[in-house]
DNA sequence: CCCTAAGTGTTAGTAACTATCAGGATGGTA
DNA sequence: TACCATCCTGATAGTTACTAACACTTAGGG
């Protein structure tokens, strides 16, 4: 049996895996991603077609890669059940933004603007979307015993996903100057006609 | 030049095009999307693999076929300016709903199915939800004009399409028995907790 | 009665995947 | 150190969605 942590076999797939992805990126960005095959971005990084699919199920995968799905659903978990729908989920998604911004924000703007430009990674990513939308709807736990309350609660989590995304297209075209979690908290402010944290182009508060 | 009603041609080229989506749709249920082929639907349908492309851009166009876009957007630049965009949006989108289930509901929910459970279907139905999103920032006009408000604009149709999805998927999950502008309407107002036209599950209001 | 053009079929080609087989590197074990 | 199971990778062949180009048939207008 291989052990829990085999260490040099991990490190190779896992440098292999962003080694990829790197390439494949930066090569959607100089020529579309409709302009570049499989081969191509297999070529660039110096492996096999097959090694490309080995890594990434789909072309697609190679720009997505969403996996942060969890950990909004931890925040959705305990936040306190008191407070409305839409704001236990809102504030969740405006903490996650924040962690996501603190990786390569370079990398980031670029898939994400690949994202939003070509329709069928656009097309994807709204999917993304719903199945993390499910997950918000199982995280609030109590919320999805009756089939009335489950609904409910999957409207409000689809709305705040699709206002999170709004914001996210925001933030692309100002190439990530705003800060992300305003951002979400503003545009979630403006649909749900909820007195925001700040209003638009502000910073966040003080506290 | 051709006239402006070219009778025998047209007449014939609508009738192969709902020749093929039916055949489509009715293979696309019995063995599922993935397990049908172009060719089969084009062998189902008495015609060649070409004839389908010509007639419909991409196999996921067999299902897809939203064409009641403008028909939103009309029903917005029509609404009131002075009420809130939640409500200007929410309220097109259920009117828009009433004149959708006016036509064949058993071909519509089978559609409607096949959009929910498979996931190239379902993603691309939701991009085109973000087409329309466009679509109706721009019929809401003057909220268009300065980038703030039109950010506003698209945070509150993005959100109130994404619940009118919900309210779609409960409709197809019910067989279609409930009505479906009054569970948009209901989705709405759980979604934004604005006081919905009625309780879950109740009838529309007499007026 | 032509003549343009639309609709269709056929063929050949590209590209995203999938299945399968074989070789080489890795990691634990005797 | 020697052995062996397992993972990673490469190469090949095949399926399927989709496109391009060409020829044929037929509707519709002069």
């Amino acid at each position: 049996m291989a052990g829990r942590h085999s260490t040099l076999r991990e490190q190779r797939r896992a440098e292999t895996h962003r080694l990829i992805q790197a390439h494949a990126v930066r090569l959607f960005v100089a020529r579309g991603y409709d302009g570049t095959t499989v081969n191509d971005v297999a070529e660039a990084a110096g492996v096999s077609a097959m090694t490309v699919y080995r890594h990434f199920p789909t072309k697609e995968d190679l720009v997505l890669a969403d996996r942060n799905g969890p950990l909004v659903a931890e925040r959705i978990a305990a936040s306190p059940a008191g407070q409305p729908l839409v704001r236990r989920i809102g504030g969740a998604l405006v903490e996650s933004a924040r962690s996501l911004t603190e990786g390569d924000d370079r990398f980031l703007l670029a898939r994400l603007r690949l994202m939003i430009a070509t329709p069928a990674l656009r097309a994807r990513h709204l999917d993304n979307h719903y199945v993390l939308q499910r997950a918000i709807v199982d995280a609030l736990g109590d919320e999805a015993a009756d089939p009335d309350a489950a609904f409910r609660a999957t409207a409000a989590a689809s709305a705040c996903l699709a206002v999170m995304h709004t914001a996210l297209v925001r933030w692309a075209e100002d190439d990530g100057r705003a800060d992300l979690p305003d951002l979400i908290a503003t545009a979630l402010a403006a649909a749900f006609d909820i007195p925001g944290p700040t209003p638009l182009g502000a910073s966040p508060p003080p506290a």
